[in-house]
DNA sequence: AGGTATACGTACCGATCGGTAACATTGTCA
DNA sequence: TGACAATGTTACCGATCGGTACGTATACCT
């Protein structure tokens, strides 16, 4: 085959389409076929839609720390400048035309069944999230580590959904502002 | 009859379906077994199940500004207590063991499409939650309004889906405080 | 060249999807 | 009583769902 293996175009269409259209909406059929591929093929490589569904999660969840990782290595030993990154690089992306929001996030919503592979995964990206978040919350200096660390995950999670929700000028443009008001009040005490 | 109405019992068990596992994810036919109707009857009440979902959201539509204006009534004069009464509300909303967020933003996550008779309804849903959280920063006095009800919209947002991401002891709880840390900080500039 | 393991394609499975046609039954009210 | 509207019943539609049995082609190694 010169094509790259069957799976790993499975995965890169499948990525795309659970992104954009969320993972019900989305059949094994139409993600073979735009993949150029088979269905036994995809079966192959994963043992079932829910396991693709996971992993498409778990590539998702490297990128996304990739990103975070970006914006703290910009700011060493600077975690409000760290936040500040990072957040304004959402507001951005949430202005974009056909943003729809954080894949673990959108996944949660679909499976809120307890132990289903795509919510686990999600819910352990969740999880490390608001640990990392408190962490620098604490590092900052700020009273209540954890109240603000909690507050600037809500404020992320708004900024997913509110950047679908309302497209281009929606709340999500001034996450960073809030954010960084929040961080203020939360220091001065 | 003894039992009311088809169309009633089928909008009731649709919307605690709907709400609790997602649209997507229920069939019309575990509707109308559970309703005890038959499909030809939800038919009748209802022009297809994307107008059902789109009902059951009219409907809890209504139920979240009763919600709201309770809040707001109980603090007449005073929005920022306004506020404070409906966060705390939602905060402790988030922390029950099968909380999942809220029907209109869910709904939104899971038809991304533009124009679904389900989404119309939550894109209104949240454009005017916006238009008054935005007002009633403005009438806090805060210097830059529209951004303080934005702000308060993310928070509010992120609450419903860290509430079902997290369950209880997730960053939901601080909601409420985190708003009025954040409207502190507003009003002082 | 031949053997072998791996990858792939054709064709199919039963179940469920949303939705409907045709007709029987019921309660209400004139 | 008779008409009407609402609900019930049964059976069905084509499409799509996730998933698989089974035969074929290709690549590599000796």
């Amino acid at each position: 085959m010169a094509q790259p293996r069957a799976g790993e175009r499975i995965l890169r269409v499948a990525r795309d389409l659970f992104y954009r259209q969320g993972i019900r909406a989305i059949g094994v059929d139409e993600i073979v076929r735009r993949a150029g591929v088979t269905k036994p093929s995809l079966y192959r490589s994963f043992p079932s839609k829910d396991e693709l569904a996971a992993s498409y999660l778990r590539q998702y969840d490297l990128e996304f720390w990739a990103r975070f990782d970006e914006a703290v290595a910009a700011h060493p030993g600077d975690p409000r400048a760290q936040i500040a990154a990072f957040l304004t690089r959402i507001g951005k992306r949430t202005q974009k035309p056909d943003y729809r929001g954080c894949g673990m996030t959108n996944a949660a919503v679909e499976y809120p069944e307890h132990g289903h592979p795509a919510r686990v995964v999600s819910e352990a990206n969740k999880q490390e999230l608001r640990r990392r978040l408190r962490a620098m919350a604490a590092a900052m200096g700020a009273g209540d580590a954890d109240t603000l660390g909690d507050g600037l995950l809500l404020l992320i999670e708004g900024a997913y959904i509110s950047g679908q929700l309302f497209g281009a000028g929606g709340p999500a443009k001034s996450v960073a502002r809030n954010a960084d008001l929040l961080i203020e009040a939360s220091l001065k005490k």
